[in-house]
DNA sequence: GTGCATTGAATGCATGTGCATATAGTGTGG
DNA sequence: CCACACTATATGCACATGCATTCAATGCAC
């Protein structure tokens, strides 16, 4: 790839994503009172089957630091959106478990977060 | 585009984008003294012939919310990179505009940014 | 078992960011 | 000329984030 190819192809990809994320952060927030990071946080568990996650795990998948993804868990779990259990095996571990209530309000900010996906996304 | 499609290439934007900003505000920073925010601004008026910049046109280029780049330039003009200048026409405008030392940093910083960006961006 | 390096998560702290607002300048209708 | 709406930038404030550190628990060496 050519150099001023890569600087195309980067300055592409931060106008998509500056798009796409703020759309996402002003529209979760004012019909579902999530952040995007939330809301990746609750998708990733809402799609797993046992719904179990230990922190480090999650916060590879949504790309936050280990310190900001467990104030973020604090903050939904104070939400009542989330709840963490002690991890039986590795009593320094943690389970985070989304609840009824995240997965209700998952479920209710899904339709939205998936049509700014596509009309952002879409070409 | 399908449902999981974008969901799939939403992701893969959003990883591409922290792989590539983690590793540009990492080196950028260790090696230059520069966020990756402040390479942008410089490398945008690097790039233009003239040097001269409004403020809410940078904010647009680099995708910064007014205040924020109000308060990029500050940092920017305290360090020396680059300077204010009234805009003669219109006494609310302000000029921003590239200093020699500014120049000077960007292009030492130039090889960095865009071996990061060929080695992050390239499959 | 005891000591020590390692690991998982939480917290103190500094900082960059966005929103709302303030401030200053422009221009338009009357 | 004056009032008033509008525009360009700066600032007060709240807050999410990352880095460094702390604290607890694990396990490995001996």
């Amino acid at each position: 790839m050519d150099d001023p190819d890569v600087v195309d192809s980067w300055r592409d990809l931060l106008a998509r994503h500056a798009n796409t994320w703020c759309r996402l952060e002003r529209e979760l927030a004012d019909k579902h009172g999530l952040g995007v990071s939330d809301f990746e946080v609750l998708d990733r568990m809402a799609e797993s089957e046992h719904g179990k996650y230990r922190v480090q795990e999650l916060a590879d998948a949504v790309h936050l630091s280990q310190s900001a993804l467990s104030r973020l868990i604090s903050r939904l779990e104070k939400a009542g959106l989330v709840c963490r259990n002690m991890c039986a095996e590795d009593r320094r571990g943690v389970f985070v478990q989304i609840t009824e209530a995240g997965t209700e309000r998952h479920r209710a900010a899904l339709p939205t977060h998936r049509a700014i996906l596509t009309a952002s996304l879409t070409p």
